[in-house]
DNA sequence: AATGAATGAGACTTCATTCAT
DNA sequence: AATGAATGAAGTCTCATTCAT
């Protein structure tokens, strides 16, 4: 019945995750998961013993964090640097700041989240650090350079969690977040 | 008799907070919060009809965002003022914290939540404007007020609505808050 | 809605005791209870958390197994006394042969239930001790006492526990009871 | 290839006794039997088509109750005979003890299981009035050997109803069944 | 012959909400 | 004003059974 195996399970998997980031997870029946995948209500439990399986499947399918310092870093532009990481960053999570968003939501009450997300957030801080050590000619002191990677981390983290507030919380498009990372970065070189 | 009333009332919804925090919204069942505040169950509902409304009433109890900006510029020292401010900011919040972090997770779901955020974060980032134009002697560029503001508001949202995630991300306690803050009121006089 | 709370309790009770008897506990669902007892479905659950605790309830509802000494003993006629004994004790059962059955149906799946049972079981062996000793004018051997008492208990019990497979395994109405409590006891006397 | 076919469907057939007798036929899913056989769970569907026929099936396994009088009857020894009969009987029952005891507990629901056993029930009191009527050396009234088969039936019955309750109810290993055989038979004599 | 993905009916249970008192 | 019994919709999950391979 399943056009492949694999294909009916990320069908599922899709539709949790869209109507999660829309109504959370406890408000999501896993009777309308299957219903928007159009799978028999059944099958859902069947590749998903609980319905926390979902959540732990999602966390699963986050794009990799990781960006190849190389890729981005240009010798002696912080500024420069910085931004194509970010950018490189965003390009990674592409269409998955919805799946970020609903599981910033759920890292609460749900361990597995919780633990994924916190992984990245300190792998996101620690890399901002690499990137401007590697930019930047003139040594920096360490707690500048911590101190930037923090404000970075932390509007990048919620900027992403809050990717759904859109038009409210000015929480920036691209572009200011240009603004934002252009400011450290000048800070940084002065 | 009016203060009981008040003093159950208020017990109800602290004992809301208190469920609402731990295991979010959908899962805190009414009759939980009741056997909590030690009421029986129906004055839940008495006291407020719906279950979302005590979502609203805890809206109500976040406290005031406002700070005086006489009360904390320091004329020709952006890095104190700022400071001063960020403390205020967390004294008001005082322990409000969690009602904090809880409300933002049900923002998305709940428009009167979302609302009531998004307007103290937009009235933050004003606020952090404020305190740079008028804590500064020289005039600074708009442009990079608003950056500042923005990273700091950020950052600022950002560990409120991450507060449960204590010792985790290692984001900011007070101290490494203060070295954020220094470092973009540096970035500013430079 | 309730003519008064305990008559539906007791209505539930009874339908539960009803269709585990015709059809077993676990073939039972609370619903079919609940359209029996003609209540709505929430309330089986209202007054009795889980399906289990129907059971436990059917156990507190067994009728008492004690039996006054005093009022079926007849001094010198251990027959008479013997016969008695069951007869008084089959009139306590009353109706309840069926709840008797079917909790010794479930006895092994259901440890509240097994324990009642075992307790009533040795109860009555020792009960039937009792009789023979004090309705007979002279001493009887202890293991011949104690072997007499376990073979009709055996045989009470089996009955009870058979009750449902009515004119089919020649488990004996009353009479064939009479007959072998008659044989026990004329074994008795000699 | 044929044994191995076998086997196979012997090891289902166990699998399915172990676990009724542990959780009850209703309580125990076809899969958790597929799981504890080790076979896939689509074989368990391809030998016994219904999950009742497991149950038949099972109803074929149980030891022959026949006993040749000729191998137990002691001429002129009531009481040696019956021992030793009761003794065959629990030889040939050998293992399946527990078999018998999930049988009876299933009698109520399915017809085919109560109507084996009923015949099993009705064999038994006719052998042991045969056996009586064998070894006893004067003739004895009806109506007594009928009290005395159906007393030993009946606590025959119970002992294996009760297979399970082990340790509990003190009702009777093999010693004091012998005990009450050995009543039985002096009642007799007598 | 053998398999395991797929199905959907239905079981148990929870819970917001109502309402008579 | 206050209560808690009552309601029934809806949720999660289980499972016997089917069937294409």
């Amino acid at each position: 019945m399943a056009e492949t195996e694999d294909s009916t399970r990320e069908r599922i998997l899709a539709a949790a995750q869209d109507l999660f980031a829309r109504h959370g997870f406890d408000a999501t029946p896993t009777s309308k998961i299957a219903t928007e995948a159009q799978v028999p209500k059944g099958l859902v439990h069947y590749y998903f013993n609980r319905k926390p399986d979902l959540l732990t499947a999602l966390v699963d399918k986050l794009p990799s964090e990781h960006v190849e310092l190389g890729e981005v870093v240009v010798d002696g532009d912080v500024c420069t640097s910085l931004c194509r990481f970010v950018d490189r960053l965003d390009r990674n999570l592409d269409g998955s700041s919805l799946l970020s968003h609903l599981l910033w939501r759920e890292a609460d009450t749900h361990e597995v989240v919780r633990d994924a997300l916190q992984a990245r957030y300190r792998k996101m801080v620690a890399q901002i650090g690499e990137v401007i050590t590697a930019a930047s000619r003139h040594r920096i002191a360490a707690e500048r350079i911590s101190a930037a990677a923090a404000l970075l981390a932390h509007a990048l983290s919620f900027r992403h969690s809050m990717a759904r507030h859109d038009g409210g919380a000015g929480h920036g498009d691209g572009a200011s977040m240009d603004a934002e990372v252009r400011f450290v970065a000048e800070a940084l070189a002065s």
